[in-house]
DNA sequence: TTGTACGCGTTATCAT
DNA sequence: ATGATAACGCGTACAA
């Protein structure tokens, strides 16, 4: 079996407080002999403490939960990858928990953090199709004792303290940028529109459109999913309202447009220009390079779990930057018009 | 603060035993009335077991550590999203880890797992550049006393009892697929090659080749990296070496190569045949869509959780199926020689 | 400088 | 049918 406390201190001759002590270089003095065999003990016996039972009596685990949608989408899995590392920067653990846009899954998991005593958690989307779920999922944050962080998909109202994307300018500079080039008649391929990000990069759209005085026509905006689905065909439907430009809110979908422009022998960007969302790996090496807006995920992700550390500490949480612009990156699927 | 089971046995009017063995449906056969009582005592005071209590004593956490080198790798993300899936199916939390491929983080992921009292351990990837990283880990594993899968990138020596890729297979078919359209200069950029299964795919290539009676020229093969690099340029130099066709192994390279031949104004299949490996989402969308090859990952991460579980119950692992075939994706991306 | 004793929240054993 | 009591392994006042 393992060795415990017990048998280190019984292997140095002195009591297990005494090893407790030394182990963790509490102010207590102790003496310069003591704490060597205590030491040489421990190495011997390949002490390390039960983490379990230490954090029963600390109520500290050093773990944080994270509940992510889903990894399979590159976007998340990035983000994921990120905390992870800030975490394990900060001396965390953390337990990656998976919900599949499921609130049940996503309350049910949150339950567990807490009766696992996680330090604290990390939510990358508390927004759902039905408001409803929205809400029980908020509630069950609130009536949870542990420090939480919202980001990335997070409800208009709990948006102070969350780590958000820009996603207004996000969809400003995208519409910017085609404006510029001559764009007039811009589609858009959206995710999912319950998604507040989605609307807001919308709205950033629209501004953009005012600021050019064009007038914003519904009917060129086309509400999609964030999965890949290689069968939809927006882009027919578009191009059927005059689009000379077609903006994606994100990079998949606008892969999907892009074979779907090689399917009607069109060519991007010289038939029609198209912006995506992300700058995944993959957008360097579509046949054009995808134009597309990324986020600083890195920064994002430090942002995020700073944060999670203030409020565990008590801090204040000043300071922390909490909204991240995205940049644009122009490749090579846009040009100017005519 | 949280209800503890003291509460809501005093709430209840009986021991904190009782009330613990309600909860857990004890053999013990508790009268109706008092089970109710109990039942509706937690319910009210919204009673949760404090998981690491329970963990101390019945040193069960219903916890999995997974070890990834990383997910930004879709592959991987898609292994890892599995196998949570699984393990979630089975009642089990999944505490993952991204080791970056460093076996110095693997061997403290692997520690911190035990002290954490995880039930079971799955790595997949145990084999290292240096040989003696790789024995570092194994060792590693082998003084750890937890129940330990490993699964993907696994030394030959531990294969037995790991869930595996037939990664020579997958060679196989892609070379006989290449050799049976005519192809006979068959070019190779392979991942790095001190991963066994990398080799494994170089030797199902060479297997066809035999089969076919083509001579293997080692001078074919390039030695690249799985992680996306867009600047190599492997394909001028096989196709100086008058390559007709090439087989990269993983997408994320034939992306590279794809791209490489766009600029060369060369066209995939007419001048070039091309077969990647791993059939990520995004080989459906490239202009052609990428001939692959593609593993049951669900399967496969069933059949590691199936494994998990069955060391952990002291099963014999009989009966599990170990070593999972690739089927070859026949897309666009390949063609009859000349 | 070090050891004793207690508590963390739970389950298991053994009485009653 | 139920309740004391003793673990589980550790950290920490407090005592010595």
């Amino acid at each position: 079996m393992r060795a415990t406390i017990k048998d280190v201190a019984r292997s140095a001759g002195v009591s297990p407080s005494t090893v407790s002590l030394v182990l963790n270089n509490r102010p207590a003095s102790i003496s310069g002999e003591t704490r060597g065999r205590v030491l040489r003990a421990a190495s011997e016996l390949r002490y390390r403490p039960n983490q379990l039972a230490a954090g029963l009596v600390t109520k500290k685990t050093r773990t944080f939960g994270l509940i992510v949608p889903d990894i399979e989408n590159c976007f998340h899995a990035s983000y994921c990858e990120q905390i992870e590392r800030c975490a394990h920067r900060e001396g965390y653990s953390t337990l990656i928990r998976i919900a599949q846009n499921d609130p049940n899954k996503t309350v049910r998991y949150l339950r567990d953090f807490e009766d696992r005593g996680v330090d604290g958690a990390i939510l990358t989307s508390t927004m759902f199709e039905r408001p409803e779920d929205t809400n029980l999922c908020l509630e069950a944050i609130d009536e949870l004792r542990i420090p939480t962080m919202l980001t990335d998909r997070v409800p208009p109202e709990r948006v102070p303290g969350a780590v958000m994307p820009n996603d207004f300018l996000g969809g400003y500079l995208a519409a910017k940028h085609l404006l510029g080039l001559g764009h007039r008649r811009i589609g858009c391929v959206t995710g999912k529109l319950f998604i507040e990000n989605c609307r807001e990069r919308l709205r950033g759209l629209q501004a953009a459109l005012w600021e050019f005085g064009v007038p914003f026509d519904p009917a060129l905006v086309r509400e999609a999913d964030f999965q890949f689905s290689g069968d939809f065909d927006q882009l027919s439907y578009l191009l059927g309202k005059n689009a000379t430009a077609v903006f994606c809110f994100n990079d998949t979908i606008a892969y999907g447009i892009l074979r779907q422009m090689r399917n009607y022998s069109l060519r991007v960007p010289d038939d029609l220009s198209l912006v995506g969302f992300d700058d995944l790996v993959f957008s360097d090496l579509t046949e054009p390079p995808l134009t597309t807006l990324s986020y600083p995920v890195e920064a994002m992700a430090a942002a995020v779990v700073e944060g999670l550390l203030r409020k565990i500490e008590g801090k204040p949480d000043a300071g922390a930057k909490t909204v991240f612009d995205p940049v644009l990156k122009v490749k090579g699927s846009t040009r100017r018009l005519g």
